[in-house]
DNA sequence: ATTGACCCTATATTTACTTCAGGGTTTATA
DNA sequence: TATAAACCCTGAAGTAAATATAGGGTCAAT
């Protein structure tokens, strides 16, 4: 299978996937006679395990500590349960930021609706106004 | 007032401040005769500005726009007013996918507690299926 | 034989900083 | 007075995770 489709299947760009060849995020790359890269079901299994990953916001560096727990099916499983208990606790963390932000953009877009001059913009004047200090 | 002064003051760090000095989201930075750099008022109403557009999730580059609408205040704030909705609209969407892998990511984290062979972890097995093809 | 759709490598760009190497300056202490 | 700790400086490189670009080879069909 060539790279064309390979990304089609699974929904990457062709970019994105010889990037993680490089990264060795995918691994065991074929080659045609003529240089053309070869993908069988192991890329597409790779391919399919990354997205599960980057799904759930895990780093590239956090999907190859996971990778290697797929490869040594008799490690020990405390490092999976860590890291999914901690990309759980970022979340969670991102998400009350977001919250707060949305809370604070919202009030902000209320404040102007007109296309007046910016030293009159209710947007503008708060933004001014210092806080936190 | 030298960096150290300022930074302890704004809350940024030493190098980012000169690194906004560099971007130009800092300006009219003074001198001292033995070349430390000197700040002032100005520049603590420009860093309290930037700290209140990455409060609310803006780029270096939109800040750079508001602050020219705080250096031309007789500019139409039609900009401004479009720059904050689109920031809400993306601050939802952020949520939206953030709450959805808080979710997959809540579900996995309840599929294993123990420390056993990986190719028996609840998170692993999970990891390793395929969806969305 | 040539056009369009693919594929290749290597390098550069992006964002927003952070870190590092290699040095000067100032202040406090012994 | 010496020296060490605590500051400050510049310029370049590193980080994450791709994305884009330049310059060129390959393949299938007309």
């Amino acid at each position: 299978m060539k790279i064309g489709d390979i990304a089609n299947k699974t929904g990457f760009s062709i970019e994105t996937i010889r990037f993680y060849e490089k990264q060795n995020l995918v691994k065991n790359v074929g080659r045609h006679i003529n240089n053309y890269r070869d993908y069988g079901d192991e890329q597409i299994a790779q391919l399919v395990f990354i997205k599960q990953c980057r799904n759930i916001g895990l780093s590239n560096k956090e999907i190859k500590i996971l990778q290697s727990h797929l490869e040594n099916p008799q490690s020990e499983c405390g490092e999976v349960n860590q890291l999914i208990a901690s990309a759980l606790k970022k979340i969670r963390e991102q998400l009350k930021l977001l919250h707060e932000t949305e809370l604070q953009l919202n009030y902000l877009n209320s404040l102007c609706n007109h296309n007046g001059a910016s030293h009159e913009c209710g947007i503008m004047n708060e933004l001014r106004t210092t806080r936190h200090f």
